[in-house]
DNA sequence: TTTCCTGCAAAAGCTTTGCAAGTAC
DNA sequence: GTACTTGCAAAGCTTTTGCAGGAAA
């Protein structure tokens, strides 16, 4: 395992598997959001006994110790995303269910909108403490 | 069943049956966003024989006429929840699933963001047709 | 009368869990 | 050695589907 990634998972408290290890390195190689389904394919091709329920149990792992997010699907229904770039960008979801990225630039014209004063605005009105916040847009190719 | 909900479903082309008319009504006047599960809850308490089966089937029906929505999850798993209300607002998926609406002046400010050209730009970059379009925002209570 | 809807039960899809064996620390 | 992780299988929860009877148009 690269130093770099055994101190990553030291640093947030988890232990240093090669299963968490070829897990993280294919999510983070990874631009299209996989759901854990399509992370255990992937997977196995270097871990060949790696199982499902160890993408599950990792994913949850890194969900709690900051080192990947799950995202919102379309719906509810249907398979987590999950999404080991944790900087500031925007999900645009599609009414089939995949995720896309939003460039940076439009990203940032979208997030210019939350302000410090509109998150306690809302922090002041629902009574949530507002710790982070993403920012998600819905598409759909039918006007409603 | 009131002339208003009977106009109503004949104008988006849906048979009027006793059980969408209880399903559409719990609907319309719940604030909370209701669950599948929760909507067969409180319908029953009206029309005890309903399934939950009809539930599903109907709300996908009211989904696809436009009646109601479904919002994304927090995180994709978990079930859906649906709304009858389908003016422009915001969404607000707090980390343990529930979802809020954003008081109409902040969600006001938000879509403000969401200008034509930032649209018609992601039509473009993306080369997705962009029907609809809605905007949610998903809060955690821990610091990333 | 024709077409669609409902209810039931069964199946399907996604995720979590209990447990025994194995591994990191 | 202790505590955590893995893999398996089974269970759990949410959603969809096939089909027969029933209701709307």
């Amino acid at each position: 395992m690269p130093d770099q990634t055994r101190a990553l998972f030291r640093r947030h408290g988890l232990r240093c598997t090669k299963q968490r290890e070829v897990i993280y390195r294919v999510l983070a190689d990874c631009k299209s959001h996989p759901t854990a389904e399509e992370l255990h394919e992937q997977v196995r091709a270097a871990e060949s006994g790696l199982s499902l329920a160890t993408v599950y149990n990792t994913l949850e792992a890194f969900s709690a110790r900051g080192l990947c997010r799950s995202l919102p699907s379309a719906n509810g229904g249907g398979a987590a995303r999950y999404d080991a770039d944790l900087s500031d960008h925007v999900h645009l979801t599609t009414a089939d269910g995949k995720v896309l990225d939003v460039p940076d630039d439009l990203s940032e014209r979208l997030l210019d909108g939350l302000s410090e004063d509109l998150i306690s605005e809302l922090e002041r009105r629902t009574g949530l403490r507002i710790g982070r916040i993403s920012l998600q847009l819905v598409v759909g190719d039918e006007p409603i």
